[in-house]
Order: C-alpha cells, then sequence, then structure tokens
DNA sequence: CAAAAAAGTTAGGGATGACTTATATTATGC
DNA sequence: GCATAATATAAGTCATCCCTAACTTTTTTG
C-alpha cells in the first residue's frame, strides 16, 4: 500500500540477507555485516552490496560505517519471512515428521516462494490434526506407522 | 548412478522445458519446439537453447531439425518432475483448500526444489486424513469451517 | 595514545542464466 | 521446384550473485 514504484522486490537471496539481518537482531541485539557473512557462507563484501540493495530498496537503514537497522517495512517483511520459515519447520518436522535437518533446509527453499494464504492453511491444518491428538507423540507413532504401512504396499 | 559426471544437473527453468516437453508429448504425441515456445510464452529461440541443453544433459535426443523425444533418464526425470507437481497441485487444491489457480502456480514454484523426501509425506498425509472421511467433501467443509473458527480468534 | 588487528567498503571482474531480435537454414505441401 | 512455415544460429542484453584485492575506518590493546 505504501509504495508504489516496484524497484523495491526483493530476489530469493536479498530475502534471506533480510531474514539474517532481522534473526541476527534477535539473538544478539545488534548485527554487523561479519556476523551475516558469516551466517551465510559468503564474502564480506557481498554482504556490503547485499545491504546497499537493502538500502535502495528501503528495508533498511543504512550508510558506510554505520549501525545497521531495519526500517519499519524492512521490519515487516524480515518478519514475516522469518515466520514462513518457522512455520514450514515445524510443519516439516512435527507434521511430516521429517529429520529436523532436511526440514530445515527445505523451509529455506520454500519460505521465498510460498504464498502467504498457503502458509496460513498450513499452519491451520497443522493445528487441525494436533487438536485431535493428545500430544504430538500421539501424532507422531500414528502418523509413522500408517507411512511405514503404506511404503510396503 | 548411472553418470557420475554432474554437468547435467538441471536448473529450475531447463526442469520446466522438460516438464513441458513430457506434458506435451502426452497430450498430443509428438513435440514440436513451437509447442514449448507457446506453453511456457517464450520465444522459439528460447526453446532452442534450452533444448540444446537438455540434449547435452543427456535428458533428451535432439538433432536440428529433426524429431524431439525423451532419452530414458529424461523420461525419468521429466516424470517424477510432473508428479511431483500433480501430487502438489492436489495437496493445495484438496487438502488445503486453496483455489485451484493459485494451487496450480505454487505447485510450480515449489516442484523445483522440494524434495522427494517431503513430497512423499505429503502424500501420506492426504491420503491418512482423507482415509478417515466418507469423502473428499466431508474434509472440505470440516476444515473449511475449523479454518473460518481459526481466523476469528 | 599509537600501532596492530578487525571490520567494513570500493573497484573491478567473472560466471551464469534466461531472454531477446535479426538473420539464416531446412522441410514440406502444393 | 518453390513458397512458407518451422527451426536454428548468432550476437547481444540484462540481471543476479559472487569473488579477490586493495583501501579506509573503527576497535582493541600493550
Amino acid at each position: 500500500m505504501s509504495e508504489h514504484f516496484d524497484d523495491n522486490k526483493l530476489s530469493a537471496s536479498l530475502e534471506d540477507y533480510l531474514e539474517a539481518v532481522l534473526a541476527v537482531i534477535i539473538e544478539k541485539k545488534a548485527v554487523r555485516a561479519k556476523d551475516i557473512a558469516d551466517r551465510l557462507s559468503v564474502s564480506r563484501s557481498s554482504v556490503t552490496g547485499a545491504l546497499q540493495a537493502l538500502a535502495a530498496k528501503g528495508y533498511i537503514h543504512y550508510a558506510p560505517y554505520d549501525v545497521i537497522s531495519l526500517t519499519d517495512e524492512g521490519e515487516k517483511v524480515a518478519g514475516a519471512i522469518l515466520s514462513k520459515h518457522n512455520a514450514l519447520t515445524k510443519f516439516f518436522a512435527e507434521m511430516l515428521l521429517i529429520e529436523p535437518e532436511l526440514a530445515e533446509e527445505t523451509a529455506c527453499k520454500m519460505e521465498h516462494s510460498m504464498p502467504e494464504e498457503v502458509i496460513e492453511r498450513l499452519t491451520c491444518l497443522y493445528s487441525f490434526v494436533m487438536d485431535s491428538q493428545k500430544d504430538t507423540k500421539e501424532w507422531s507413532t500414528k502418523f509413522s506407522n500408517y507411512c511405514k504401512k503404506q511404503k510396503k504396499a
């Protein structure tokens, strides 16, 4: 609503950078370019480039050698990505019983192209199913047994 | 197993081309470059480029002005992509009750990065849930009511 | 507080991928 | 055999992403 000019669309990789900015802020109160470089395994100069791009699109406040922070818009978007990420990871791991590492990895790939609406429904499905269980343990045994049976057939 | 050299990995877009080749073959017995160009809304010359790439990687038989056909490997891979696509579409549409068009569109994006294992579990979840319903109609009303309630809260 | 270390930036490249238009080439139906 | 429809090639655009190397700024610390 606020911005009409659409040069502020984010590529998957820029979304990763933005997500990383928020994640680091959450876990240690402040971000340094180096944290992001380490976390994403890229060079420091790649981080500079990404931060410049994010700033140009209005998602972060950025000036050379200065503190990095999210704009309101940036916080909104980063938050959305992060919560997609978490919702997906949870769904894959707890509902589909995928091993944590693969669940994470898959969530990372999906989070960029999965529409909000689908995530919402996924979350809804999760709680719908879990509501009818005593606990997640119950679901786990029930569903993994079913899967095993299916595999045989 | 058969090939050790990994220059035969496919980008998302090459997967789309390969999938299109199979889809067209299925629906009209033979493929022409033009069919693919129309279906994917790209120029003929983009199609030529993609077909060359697919041939170089061993997924199709291709020689200038000759008939296009899938290699065994190509058929296997294209089939896998197509069935991922179908499984995802079905899951989104029938299980999550996403409108058909969005379901399709989302499946298109996901099919390239969703691991087999996750698709399998998704399919399993689908049948697990459907098994405990009289029909898909029952699920539809049950789940959409639940979603509505969730939205309010 | 000055010098060394660490962090950040800039400049300059290079690879890839996915398209395009414009110009040839081939195939085939009449 | 020739026109035309289908294909192919050439050459180039554009965007994304990343890197190294050299430089500047900031921070740390003896």
